[in-house]
DNA sequence: CACTTAATTAAGTGTCAACTAAAATAATAT
DNA sequence: ATATTATTTTAGTTGACACTTAATTAAGTG
């Protein structure tokens, strides 16, 4: 899910949709009215947003409030905390190797 | 700088060349042989990754290695912890606000 | 200097995605 | 059922961008 999470978040307008529906719900109408591109193009960008985990819909009647997802972001964290922890331990994995072989050659 | 990181980062094979850089610098055409793109290719994704921040070139000679810059992804953290800490900043002054209002009221 | 190696820049192509207006869906009210 | 409100889906256009090959730059080497 991470590939639709960077995806979503590439977006400048994704973003400022994400800044508007951070403190609380909102919308889809109420988020285009602070744009000045068309309520289709909003709506298509909460269709990304939703699909990437970052945020949920709660629908009452016709409305549909538009909020934020915290794991979405749990998640993004993650990857970037996952890219060192395999780095370092491929590393320390490699230098144990290296400590085996040097042993091995030094023992014969 | 975020924009540019977050457009870096969106793109997979850029992130397939942050996994072969991580634990190493690694040459352009070292990088290359690794797909089954050209190298004019990979060298447009490592001038994105440059220019994001999130990789660092040392030149030697002809050759130029690439590394991974840790600080780009150590921005790319805080931008998303900044987002929470901002609206949980805003949300209390909300509150504050809305404390006062209530006691100037009750006051009279 | 001519040659090689390493890499980039330039120019051109095809695909994707961000937008628009128009049509369709969905829930509710008259 | 018809109308209204909220929103999405569809179809089509435009610009960005990930590729390609060809040309160019840069740094040694014989």
């Amino acid at each position: 899910m991470i590939e639709k999470v960077l995806h979503a978040l590439a977006e400048p307008r994704r973003r400022d949709i994400l800044y508007l529906v951070r403190d609380g719900e909102l919308t889809s109408s109420a988020i285009a009215s602070h744009f000045e591109i068309s309520a289709p193009a909003v709506s298509q960008h909460l269709k990304v947003l939703e699909q990437s985990g970052l945020v949920v819909v709660r629908r009452d009647g016709t409305k549909r409030y538009y909020g934020i997802r915290r794991d979405g972001f749990a998640e993004l964290k993650q990857y970037i905390d996952r890219f060192w922890d395999d780095s370092l331990l491929r590393l320390k994995e490699a230098a144990e190797e290296e400590e085996r072989r040097r042993n091995g050659t030094n023992k014969q």
